[in-house]
DNA sequence: GTTCCGCATTTTGTATTCAGAATGCATAGT
DNA sequence: ACTATGCATTCTGAATACAAAATGCGGAAC
């Protein structure tokens, strides 16, 4: 058995994405450090090195003297996110070994036929399809853009559980990833590109239908 | 007079960062955490919050027990960020008012054509560089995504006082954002991204020849 | 009644202390 | 002579203690 052996900053901070993704933290809320660290059982100083560095991915904000909160969604900073991570995923497949990616393709495409089919509870369409598109990106060998994207897409989280899972939406991602797939099996890179923008910017659009104005 | 008032760690972190700038500190050396609090004359509470922020950036790595040390350079990892960047400043370009970036081209373009006459010392080109990135992207209203260009740009700042300024370089780089300034002008923006790629691209491997080999 | 001032309380920001892990050296054993 | 083990030293990781800033409430002045 291998001891776990990691700094508690960073299962401080595991568990607080944790929380977050499970939707334990509201929008614009402070951080009370001395609660939260008695919760959690730990002291406040790994605690505020776990919110420092969630900061530094835009989960959380800090102002002098007045602490962290967790960051407000706005429908703009969402816009935002969305093609910034659709123009990192666009980078990582062009680096990508395009042998590798052919190689993919075929249980790419059996996942993303499956979807419909699978019960569709929220925490479960999100899961699956991050593991979806962590299959996609499995080729990359730019590890500093693979470590970027899970940086973004973790400050995409608190915007996930804003919305619930609907069937239409999940039969239309299932689409999607299908003609990603596709596209990869016929070798043809620039056109899954294009699809997989598609892809961000029509679930952007299915999303920021359940986000009030800012 | 408007007194400084922000947290000990974002100083520290920026003062780090002018160090590293100016090459004091070496690739791949560990910190000797009470040393250098001492140096700065703080404790090490916000020392360490502030090399946190830093590692989150990639700027430092840190393993358990070990503490930090400043990340090494690679070569890999430099095509890594070039990459990276290339990407997000098109993204931001694509994403500026069109109008605006005819109304900056023409400073842009006096600014590039001026860069051969001034003095070539290394520190101020690299600072007359940043300021024309700045204001290229100075349109762009996606903040999250200038966020991200500034704290990935960080992370190569060590590669920076790897190479000295030379005249033939700097000539090149004059006439690639003279390019990029005249594409804008013309109202040709795919023109213009693709120069941006091109200026990258090259300014990449005119770096590559004077970093090591891993 | 309303506003402003000041004090008490709460919470953050920073320093200090303590505990535990890693490194290096010395010594003993083969 | 070489290796391995134990110990001392050094440094990190975490907790606690302290200082200073912010918030909220109550009372006094108008």
């Amino acid at each position: 058995m291998a001891i776990e052996r990691r700094p508690l900053r960073e299962q401080i901070r595991d568990e607080l994405m944790d929380r977050l993704t499970r939707g334990e933290f509201a929008a614009g809320t402070d951080v009370n450090e001395a609660v939260l660290a008695a919760e959690l059982g730990v002291s406040r100083t790994p605690l505020r090195e776990a919110l420092i560095a969630l900061a530094g991915e835009g989960v959380l904000e800090s102002s002098q003297g007045r602490g962290f909160r967790f960051a407000p969604v706005s429908r703009k900073e969402f816009r935002e996110l969305v093609a910034i991570v659709a123009a990192l995923e666009s980078l990582a497949l062009e680096s990508s070994d395009p042998e590798h990616l052919r190689s993919v393709a075929p249980r790419l495409l059996d996942l993303a036929q499956g979807f419909p089919d699978q019960v569709a509870e929220h925490a479960t369409v999100d899961r699956r399809d991050d593991e979806w598109h962590g299959l996609l990106l499995s080729g990359c060998s730019n590890e500093r853009l693979l470590d970027l994207l899970t940086r973004v897409k973790a400050g995409m989280r608190r915007y996930e559980n804003l919305v619930v899972a609907e069937d239409e939406p999940v039969a239309r991602e299932s689409a999607e990833h299908c003609e990603i797939a596709r596209r990869l099996l016929a070798d043809d890179l620039p056109g899954a590109i294009t699809a997989l923008r598609a892809n961000w910017i029509g679930g952007m659009e299915r999303m920021l239908a359940h986000i009030p104005a800012d």
